[in-house]
DNA sequence: TTAAATTAGTATAGACTACATACTATTGCA
DNA sequence: TGCAATAGTATGTAGTCTATACTAATTTAA
């Protein structure tokens, strides 16, 4: 009879509340925030979906409300015809610099502290996702398919050359091997 | 540059998602929650929404949806006549029966590790609270207002004698001397 | 190689959250 | 007694969220 769940929705309600501004509301801020960090694989209206486990519907909704505040801006693919993806303009950008209750909060605490915190979020986090088969996400350096080359690197799923920096973004291809995730198991 | 906000979001979203169940959304289920646990001088729309950040309007709202529901009802305050209090119905309590996500996940995890984890969330919970300056909230017998007499309990604030098992109920005035508290100080 | 199934994204209706603002009623205080 | 503070509600606007139904592009398989 531990309350978890109420923890943890009363922390994201807080941050939620407190980070509401200039009509960017928690949904929108989380789907800009999602798309300024997440490679160019990742960026289609079925990625954010799956990120903030919303249905599609919802997520392209969403993401046309961004449009309208010109936040982010659509690309259509050259390769697929079905396929959207949004690039973060400038304007969204310098939204993101705003500092977030969240992390006003942790500053004030210890490093050490804030970081097993992470690790153990991380932990509940991916178990999750893993329960109710979602994908993870993840940033692609430390994915299974990240292969260092000469120059610099490369995606085997993909068979893909990475630019610089790319490998820092987050990946809605990202995979683990078994042996490498850290497990706080049964 | 760690992500504690993007963890928050992602697994209150998860939770939400996966708990959202016949016409009972996450925000009416954490009111039911709330009203489920809370103590008598507790139960007020403006302890919920403190409790829930929100404001007295959203708060208002939600709970007449769930009185439309009957899963809560209504009782006006017999000394203040501008206070009303929320009771959960019996129906109410049945919808809180269901087990959810998180506690689904947590099961299959060890529980020496979710103890820590619990321990943790409300570390940081209770920081940001008292960052932004909002009550804490929490369970009775922790007070600093709480006093053991022969037969049962007192509240030494509110001056009242407390009934069984009232002691384990949240209470909106909540508080505790700093010295009692777990620090993770910078 | 054409038809069927799948996938990507959107549109819409309905219920509701969430804000801000403005309001009523009651209570407390000076 | 009168004025400020408090508790709760109503309303308007924007937008989440689900479910359902739809179009268009692509893949698969007969």
């Amino acid at each position: 009879m531990t309350h978890t769940r109420d923890l943890v929705d009363r922390l994201f309600r807080l941050s939620a509340a407190g980070d509401w501004a200039e009509s960017l509301n928690p949904t929108q801020r989380m789907a800009l925030a999602y798309l300024a960090r997440a490679n160019r694989f990742s960026r289609c209206p079925s990625h954010v979906a799956e990120y903030m486990a919303l249905t599609r519907g919802t997520a392209s909704q969403t993401l046309k409300a961004l449009v309208r505040k010109k936040l982010i801006c659509a690309q259509r693919s050259p390769v697929d015809g079905r396929s959207i993806s949004y690039k973060v303009t400038e304007q969204g950008a310098l939204m993101m610099r705003r500092i977030t209750v969240v992390e006003q909060v942790l500053q004030t605490m210890d490093t050490d502290f804030v970081r097993t915190f992470n690790a153990q979020l991380e932990i509940v986090l991916r178990q999750a996702l893993l329960l109710y088969g979602k994908k993870p996400f993840g940033p692609c350096r430390s994915c299974q398919y990240h292969e260092k080359t000469g120059s610099g690197a490369h995606c085997g799923l993909l068979n893909e050359p990475l630019q610089a920096g790319e490998d820092q973004q987050i990946c809605q291809e990202f995979a683990q091997e078994a042996s490498d995730v850290k497990v706080a198991g049964a």
